[in-house]
DNA sequence: ATTTATGCAAAACTTTTGCATGGGA
DNA sequence: TCCCATGCAAAAGTTTTGCATAAAT
């Protein structure tokens, strides 16, 4: 399953072991498609392999953070974030605040900008996140109706 | 202090009353320029106003998310949120992964994109976040070099 | 005068540790 | 075989309620 997504092949390559818990926390991401909440991740990972701890789900989560994998954010105001997978180092979507829908799209044309920062701030970029917020379709029509 | 920020102008227009907690919380967001974490936000209440109370500040961090005044975002692995001011809507940023310390920067260009997605979508979008990672400088050298 | 928002303190959760043990390489 | 990573369960924190009271408008 998943056999040898890049995610992995850099676990492997910065030294890290393929443990259980660390294979079973990239399937629940994958399948998802990113966007799911650490207690969604928590969930699903006891149904698949309910020997997995709680505590190794977090520690999972961590290190695929610092690994440029995913990226926490806050969707719904809830105590928990949501993680969205990064393919490679990036990631862009737009966001109803209503409904909570999410779309994710491909191009952000952000490359000139990406370059002209390293320049002026002498920095290496190694990725970033493009959220936009606002009304969909429906919650618009909704919020115009009257009660 | 703050007298009339275009945040305040929000707050109103929108109903809301314009009380002790919601003008502290607001003046210390501005105080810092945003980019502070809820727990900086509740010290730096009480020793503004001792009588101001942790739930109230954490219910006014809410509010202002809901209103598009700030956003929470993960720039530290702790257990707690920096929030970020939005200004007219959208922020933009350069944080360095390993020092977290982070660049603000004004233009984004990606007013064509909005229209684009507004477009395709059929949303009505209202602000973003654009969130860059990376290396400054001294990190770079500091992990170039051998121990 | 109304009604919204607050403060308090306890409750509810989420995330993190410490340590002995198991499982990758 | 060696050492990293895990599981467990308790600890540490952060955020949220419920309700009587204060204070904006």
């Amino acid at each position: 399953m998943t056999a040898d997504s890049p995610h992995i092949q850099r676990l492997k390559q910065a030294g890290y072991r393929l443990t259980q818990a660390r294979l079973t926390v990239l399937e629940v991401l994958e399948s998802e498609h990113g966007h799911i909440t650490s207690a969604a991740v928590l969930g699903k990972v006891e149904g698949i392999n309910p020997a997995i701890g709680r505590a190794s789900v977090f520690r999972t989560l961590d290190l695929f953070t610092q690994l440029g994998i995913i990226r926490p954010t806050y969707i719904d105001t809830s105590l928990t974030p949501t993680y969205v997978l990064m393919h490679g180092g990036h990631h862009h979507h737009v966001i109803c605040t209503v409904c909570k829908r999410f779309y994710e799209f491909d191009d952000c044309g952000l490359e000139a900008l990406t370059r002209n920062l390293e320049e002026t701030l002498d920095m290496r970029i190694s990725g970033h996140l493009l959220e936009f917020y606002g009304l969909c379709a429906a919650c618009q029509k909704r919020s115009a109706a009257p009660a």
